[in-house]
DNA sequence: GAGGCGATTGGCT
DNA sequence: GCCAATCGCCTCG
């Protein structure tokens, strides 16, 4: 019985779903602040971005293809690429064609099997950057596709409201001047520091 | 079928 | 700050 109340007291601190069936932005925003742990393996997400379905910036903008598929399937699921044939990149999908990167998260669990698996120790960039995150927390493409409120995702949402900074989003040569970067204030955890 | 390029990273100057 | 690595995806012919 105590074993049954913990598991659902746990269930409930889990996003449903339907968190991510709203606008992509609010999504990303309130994702600053959330904790992401991948087969126990995580921390507390510091930064975001948020793509739109019609975004010049996403890959969403020129309709399905077989690399964003995911990104105009069901809500609430992973949208996983690959970045410059080399890097895993994870991505929350919400509404249509719209999806969140998680950019970085400040390692919290398990960070010896981060450190592992990073091949370095530097706490501060084990998880700075949607590549590097990837690497650390075991991310592939075998994950493109899965539900998010499922092993082996745990996400939680923020305990507290955060202080959150809205900037340009990085690395894209369309829409730079969209604001839809969201960055946990203060962390040392960032890809990038804020200017 | 070929060519160009990217939501990045790490190493070197 | 600059640049190579590396390859799947996308566009065009």
């Amino acid at each position: 019985m105590a074993l049954c109340l913990l598991v659902l007291t746990c269930r409930s601190m889990l996003l449903p779903r339907t968190f991510f069936d709203r606008n992509v932005v609010d999504v990303a925003r309130e994702l600053i602040g959330a904790s992401l742990l991948i087969d126990g393996v995580g921390g507390m997400i510091v930064e975001t971005e948020a793509y739109a379905r019609d975004d010049p910036a996403s890959h969403s903008v020129r309709g399905p293809t077989q690399r964003n598929a995911a990104m105009f399937g069901p809500f609430g699921h992973a949208y996983v690429y690959r970045s410059y044939g080399i890097h895993w990149c994870l991505n929350f999908v919400c509404q249509s064609g719209s999806a969140v990167l998680i950019r970085a998260i400040e390692p919290m669990q398990q960070v010896d099997t981060m450190i592992d698996r990073r091949g370095l120790s530097d706490r501060r960039l084990l998880c700075a950057g949607p590549g590097r995150l990837c690497q650390a927390l075991g991310v592939d493409g075998a994950l493109n596709h899965a539900p998010l409120d499922r092993s082996p995702f745990v996400i939680a949402p923020a305990s507290l409201a955060n202080a959150v900074h809205e900037g340009r989003r990085i690395g894209i040569s369309q829409g730079v001047d969209t604001p839809w970067r969201f960055c946990a204030i203060p962390s040392r955890y960032l890809s990038k520091p804020l200017r």
